[in-house]
DNA sequence: TATTGTTATACTCTATAACTATA
DNA sequence: TATAGTTATAGAGTATAACAATA
């Protein structure tokens, strides 16, 4: 067994299994992590131009591309609780972005609508944030990055079924 | 312009660029948290039987790989700041996994230590960490991961880079 | 009874500012 | 003066539990 020894900034790491570097480097985790820090960084330096959070903007993509949903509709897809869409509504209704509009059928929904302000802000955020993303994507072909977004895709999937699996026993 | 109409569960959408579907499918960073929630709940689950969090894990993993580091190089490990890294190594020492040494050279710091503990509980987890893995990535061929890693790499790089361009301005 | 929106609350993760002891 | 660790605190982000109105 290797005995500790102090570590500084330019030493070569070998742990316990062999492995050159950081050992973290092998797992899908850990570079999932470290790849949507970095886009994250610059979505947020994107966003904070338009007055909106990562939360914020998702909501009002997704109420923009399916006009009429209701709260708890916007829950599932940004996969969080009900709970806590009211803040992130009422954000976006103060700012005139979207309306909460008493549903006929179900009065005890509302419907969510966007302004023509909010597709307007909308349209807006996403062409500069498509224009940050189309920056950074050029690392990679163009066929490389819609394999990398097929490729995620199938690992997202391939983890709700494991978690699933491991859930139910 | 499409006039708002209400939505269901079902509808296909079409939003103001033409593309099927959800539109922010296109975009990286939406792929990208999306694959790392379902990677994340599963490690979550894998290290709960570990008593682990994901950043004590990954910290865990640091000072074993990395003996004798300060707190102020596991903090750049993991990229948060100095101030929260002093609870999570609170956290490790009382648990008896690690242990902060003086070091003689410079008397302000401590070097991380991990216990003989430590080290065996961080190969337990690692191992069932990979095993989880490597049901999830099953979705992909072995070249397909590695690939798939490298990807990510780059992309995080090229992330790096333009928010560094973006924020000298 | 079940569901929609809501309130209250708590916990995790992370950042900032200010302190102390060393250098 | 600068650095390592520390403390206190605040702000996101998210989860749970309980409630009123409605189905």
């Amino acid at each position: 067994m290797p005995t500790a020894s102090p570590a500084d900034d330019s030493s070569v790491i070998k742990d316990d299994f062999g492995n050159p570097g950081n050992s973290l480097e092998a797992f899908l985790g850990y570079n999932l992590k470290r790849a949507f820090n970095a886009i994250h960084a610059n979505l947020m330096l994107t966003l904070r131009a338009f007055d909106l959070r990562m939360v914020t903007y998702s909501a009002l993509v997704v109420v923009v591309e399916r006009a009429g949903l209701r709260q708890s509709q916007l829950a599932d897809a940004l996969g969080i609780e009900r709970a806590n869409t009211v803040a992130i509504v009422d954000e976006l209704v103060n700012r005139g972005l979207i309306s909460r509009e008493r549903t006929p059928a179900d009065r005890r929904a509302y419907a969510l609508i966007p302004t023509s302000a909010g597709r307007d802000l909308c349209a807006r955020a996403m062409a500069a944030d498509r224009a940050c993303e189309a920056q950074i994507k050029a690392c990679l072909t163009q066929e490389g990055v819609r394999r990398l977004i097929a490729d995620l895709g199938r690992i997202e999937e391939a983890a709700q079924i494991v978690l699933e699996a491991r859930t139910k026993n």
